[in-house]
DNA sequence: GTATAATAATTAGAGTTCTAACAGTCAACA
DNA sequence: TGTTGACTGTTAGAACTCTAATTATTATAC
C-alpha cells in the first residue's frame, strides 16, 4: 500500500464532488436567507412547475434521484412549514398530488435567481467554446453513469 | 413565472449534481459490501495515508470540506466499530491524532479499487483528448468556486 | 368475482450534516 | 504571572438520506 495521496488518484470524481459540494453550499447560502435550503428550493420550484399535471411523490423521487422515504420526509417538513400541501388524488387513494401554497409561491423567483447565480459562478470564467465543450462532456459522462 | 422546466435552466449545476450523486451511489454500492459507505472509505483511506504526520480532526474537516461536528460524528461511528482510534496528542491536549486500526487497514485496498472503478466509469467513454479537456475545465471551474 | 401481486406512502432506526452553544486547553499579551 | 482570546473537539437538536418493514389500495391474473 503506497502512501500516495488518494486525492491525486481519482481527480475526476474528486473534482466533481468538490464542485458539486461548493455549488450546493453557495446555493444554500443564497437561499438560507429565505429560511429554506437549496434542496427545498429546488423541490418547491419543480413542484410548482409541474403541479398542473398532477405530480405525485413518486415522480419527485425519480426526478431528484432519491428514495421514497426521503421525499416523504422532505415534503412533511415543507408541509409542516406551510410551503406546500399534499392532497390524496381523486382517482387513486394511494397517491397524493402536491401543490405549492402562496407562502412557497412567493419565493420561487428568489429561488430561481439564487440558482442562476450558482450557474453563473460555474460558467463565468469560461469562454463560449469552453462552455459548450464542458456541457457536452458532462452530458456524455452523465449518460454513461 | 414561466412554466419551463427548471432542469433546463441550469444545465451545468444539474449535470454536475447528478454525476456527483451517481458516482457516490456507485462508490457506496461497491463499498457497502465491506460494511461501510463511500464517505467512510474515503476517510479511512486518507487517515491511513496521513496518520504518520500526526493528522487531527480539524485537518479532516478542511480536506473533506465538512464542519467539525460532522467529522466528530463520523469518527465516533468509525471508532465505535473498531476501524480507527483517536488518541490525545502528546503536546496538545485539545487535539486528537487519528489512527487506522488493523480492521480498517485490511479494507484499504478494496476501497481504492472501488474508487478506481468509479473513476473509470467517469472516464471510460472519453477519448484521451476529451479526458484532458474535461479535467482542465473542471479544475478551472473548481478554482473559481 | 376472487386471490395475488404490485403500488404509493409511511414509519422506525441509523448515519451524515449543519448550527449554536459549550468545556477544556493553549497562545498571546500586559 | 494572570487574563483574555483563540483553538479543538463535543453535544443537542433539526433536517436529509437510506434500509427494511408495514399498511392500504389498485392492478392483474385466473
Amino acid at each position: 500500500m503506497t502512501k500516495n495521496s488518494s486525492f491525486l488518484e481519482n481527480p475526476y470524481s474528486d473534482l466533481i464532488r468538490s464542485i458539486a459540494w461548493k455549488a450546493k453550499a453557495k446555493a444554500d447560502q443564497n437561499i438560507n436567507a429565505l429560511g429554506l435550503n437549496s434542496q427545498q428550493g429546488r423541490m418547491i420550484g419543480y413542484i410548482y412547475e409541474h403541479q398542473d399535471s398532477g405530480i405525485i411523490q413518486k415522480d419527485l423521487a425519480v426526478v431528484f434521484e432519491r428514495k421514497g422515504a426521503s421525499i416523504t420526509s422532505m415534503l412533511q417538513g415543507l408541509e409542516k412549514k406551510g410551503y406546500i400541501e399534499r392532497r390524496i388524488t381523486i382517482n387513486n387513494e394511494r397517491q397524493k398530488n402536491i401543490y405549492v401554497l402562496p407562502k412557497g409561491v412567493e419565493l420561487i423567483q428568489d429561488f430561481n435567481e439564487a440558482f442562476g447565480e450558482v450557474e453563473k459562478s460555474i460558467t463565468e470564467n469560461l469562454t463560449e467554446s469552453e462552455k459548450d465543450t464542458l456541457l457536452s462532456l458532462l452530458a456524455k459522462v452523465n449518460q454513461n453513469l
